[in-house]
DNA sequence: GTGCGTGCAAATTCTTTGCAATGCA
DNA sequence: TGCATTGCAAAGAATTTGCACGCAC
């Protein structure tokens, strides 16, 4: 999932804090992969990339990623506190259950739901956080297909 | 939240397991919160029916409940793995974001949602995780009230 | 007696914090 | 120089595991 380097770096600069080397690194960790990944899987895989990074470091750009909407945390009801690329606008997410990877879809018409929901049990509702799961097309075109 | 206890009995009895004093009071304690409770907290709020009750007995209690579905797992942008009494049917959770009281609804309707989530990435959407947050009607009408 | 269920203590894992050192502007 | 940023080590919190005892059937 594509995620515009620049624009980030812009949005730092505007708070006055820097797009650094370990900080690419984790972005583009969270980025090139496939599926939403925990804090220690990003530090894994943005170690090769940066060995010297502190999973410290990991924790705090995480934090702050999410902070500026760069990354979204995803939940599940397997997997608490796991990592995804933003898209640009507001999305959800769909997990594969099988191999675990993610989609982001952004038709998201939750008017009725939300309606009904405040209309039975008296909530102002304000946000809603809706994630999937299902097969994705190449686990579902390959069901049968041995792990 | 209501819990039926007997019938609660029953499904551990068919798997040969019993509804000991101890998860009696994990059941109670989850039942009578009146917004979704942590694992420390379940612990603390039995403690007080049952006071030899370990945490360690919670942490099993609260993963065998979930199991035969007699409690569900919560999520949220600012918790992780809180725990409500689980309703009859398929529902949903809405949580209060300045008191944490928890409510269920149950007119679910996603078919839209669902449908169009999956012609957008190709998935097999077979399960969706929803969960409302906002404010629960008595926060709500004092808006301006101090916590 | 058999096996479920329990509490305790220890071990593990995950996450956060304190701090001195580094590096860019 | 000034401030953001970092890694390391230590602290802390949350969760799991090992184990021997107790208890219900």
């Amino acid at each position: 999932m594509a995620l515009d380097a620049d624009h980030i770096a812009g949005t730092l600069a505007a708070r006055g804090l820097r797009l650094t080397r370990q900080r690419r690194a984790v972005l583009d960790a969270v980025a090139e992969a496939s599926s939403s990944v925990s804090p220690l899987q990003v530090f894994d895989a943005a170690r090769e990339r940066c060995p010297e990074l502190g999973l410290t470091t990991v924790y705090r750009t995480l934090e702050l990623l999410s902070e500026i909407g760069a990354l979204r945390r995803v939940h599940g009801p397997d997997h608490c506190e796991a990592f995804v690329p933003a898209g640009a606008a507001h999305g959800h997410t769909v997990v594969c259950s099988r191999c675990r990877r993610v989609m982001e879809f952004t038709e998201c018409d939750m008017q009725a739901v939300v309606a009904a929901a405040a209309r039975q049990t008296g909530y102002r509702i304000t946000e809603h956080f809706l994630q999937l799961s299902g097969l994705c097309a190449a686990c579902n075109a390959g069901t049968d297909v041995h792990e």
